[in-house]
DNA sequence: ATGAAAGCGCTAACAT
DNA sequence: ATGTTAGCGCTTTCAT
């Protein structure tokens, strides 16, 4: 695109009465050149409308201005915030953003890594679904930061799953719940193992049994999918891999009559906007979305800006965020249904 | 990013034992080289991992391989479908996809615009919010397609929203409904302009009374923030401007103890995968989301492909893609409550 | 059908 | 503090 004819560098310089060389250092190096020849400059510069060619300068420097983001789906209003935390933040550094859905295909991962990578400084990998050998073994050595995913030796950032999840069996262990379903999310989903792993560990600490419901999409539909079982199995309390899962819960249950949470209580993770909305509103643990997007680009410019530091033995960089649980005020959740009257104090297991 | 040291065409060249307009023309003009050469530079450019410098490239061509798209808000799955179509189509042509968010907010647009302008060949600007006059004083005059949204001499992709609406009242009216609301989406958007203008004359058409409700943001609180209103208005039945609006009515209503349908329908626009899962089922107004997408691409590429040809004076390119009432089988939407036994014989009105 | 050479717009030595 | 020069990787005349 571009205007008619785009001024270039030269028509600065020819403008201002100095050199291209005199024009580029004022425009980067501003500290460089004398104060009034900077100001003539930047006067013919405005003037012309001039704006540095970036493909031109990229190809010099070696840097694109670009930064890539890959994520599993991006109509999850999980990932949506992720986006917006990720293009905050590289709006803030100047640098534009290439956005990728691999519609939560593990093989467009390593796909559009590739196709990326040459046009980017750097790439944020949000939830990958690959395995860590492929994500290895493509570019993945550059300035990839992963989110929700831990490799050993790369860039990370991640939350505290097995905490939340810790918060949610101690609530409900609080108000009696003796037997919980978990409906798990993608086999190959890194959060959601992290997540089964604090579950049981939990789950033993409160001594409540742990019911495990196969893997299901991260969907609506897996929700929808999920909630016979979740009923059959005799629990009284379901947590979802996520929320949009825990929605879909929601709706089947309540397609089925069966009062949530009277019944059934029903818990989310992520804190999606529509979460507190729903009617019941939906307790669920709170995963910071935006500030994990910015965090990421805050960890990748900074490797950028190291550069061969990193090789040089520097230790990986990795973060991670807690996580909070939500506890509305309408809510999904409730006393376990024989404790309704107790005050919920449970006899057996302790809240450790 | 890039591998330690990525192939350039001098080595393939030297690989191949030719020259490098050789392998540029063996990569981009096939016929024009001999095909025992050309066999040859390309198992030498297999070989060594050759992938042409976009950046390079483009700086001779002019030409990015990028495309920009800008939505509203990605975290409504309306938009997140229509990137999907983007995406896609960008995809197969072997574009790569700049995607920006403005979060609802007008001055981010036109910011966005003159910001992507330059790094990328083509601009889809899906739902803008800014007035016209803003829109054209950018470098809008160059490859942009507007997507719901209608200036005069720009190319754009637009769904038949009037007709959409003409579909829901008539519905309505054969159901008895004799009050409907609307709920009414931005003032600044064109396709509330458009909706609301369709709801005029159908309305007129059937002889129905029609309730125009504020201006609410398109998301769920707008719908949350509503449902009070169009339970005061009188109506029984409430049409909004889109389903995320509809969720948050049938949220506030449910909150609110009252029945739906059977006190007051709701109906919603854009059919997103949500609406068919929610109890009662959401019956909408369906908008082809991605197909729009993958037209403005195409009509994108055309236009690039034609280039002079559009200023010689070629006619303005434009696609209407309709819109389809989605009734469900277990809906919000029922006979208005005073006709629920009379089989929807209307008195009043005609159905056209 | 192929090669040689020029140059896209810019930055980074290297001079001055 | 500024100018001169070279060259990033590629496409595209212009020769051959």
């Amino acid at each position: 695109m571009g205007d008619a004819v785009a001024a270039t560098i030269r028509d600065v310089a020819t403008a201002a009465g100095v050199s291209q060389s005199t024009v580029s250092r004022a425009l980067s190096i501003p500290e460089l050149v004398n104060p009034a020849t900077r100001a003539r400059v930047l006067a013919a510069a405005r003037q012309l409308g001039y704006q540095p060619n970036r493909a031109a300068r990229g190809l010099i420097t070696g840097r694109t201005g670009n930064l890539g983001l890959i994520v599993p789906d991006l109509s999850n209003p999980f990932f949506s915030s992720v986006v917006k935390g990720v293009q905050a933040a590289a709006r803030t550094s100047d640098y534009s953003l290439f956005i990728a859905d691999t519609d939560e295909e593990a093989s467009a991962e390593v796909e559009l890594l590739r196709a990326l990578t040459k046009q980017v400084d750097g790439i944020v990998l949000c939830s990958p679904r690959s395995p860590d050998t492929e994500l290895v073994e493509v570019g993945l050595d550059d300035a990839v930061v992963l989110m929700n995913r831990r490799i050993d030796g790369r860039p990370s950032v991640t939350v505290d799953n097995a905490d939340g999840m810790r918060q949610a069996v101690e609530h409900l262990a609080a108000l009696g719940h003796e037997r919980i379903a978990y409906v798990a999310g993608p086999r190959t989903s890194w959060s959601n193992g992290q997540r089964e792993q604090g579950l049981h560990q939990s789950a033993d600490a409160t001594g409540t049994d742990l019911v495990h419901l196969g893997h299901f999409p991260p969907q609506f539909e897996g929700g929808v999918a999920a909630a016979d079982l979740a009923l059959a199995s005799g629990a009284t309390a379901v947590i979802a891999y996520n929320d949009v899962v825990a929605l879909g819960l929601l709706s089947r249950l309540g397609m089925r009559g069966v009062p949530v949470p009277d019944q059934i209580s029903v818990l989310g993770c992520d804190d999606i906007g529509m979460s507190a909305m729903t009617h019941p509103a939906l307790t669920t643990v709170s995963i910071p979305k935006r500030e994990g997007g910015r965090a990421a680009v805050a960890m990748l410019l900074s490797l950028l800006r190291d550069g061969g530091a990193a090789a040089a033995g520097a230790s990986v960089p990795h973060r991670e965020l807690p996580t909070q649980l939500i506890v509305r005020a309408t809510t999904g959740v409730a006393p376990a249904p024989d404790r309704r009257t107790a005050g919920g104090h449970s006899t057996k297991g302790s809240t450790r």
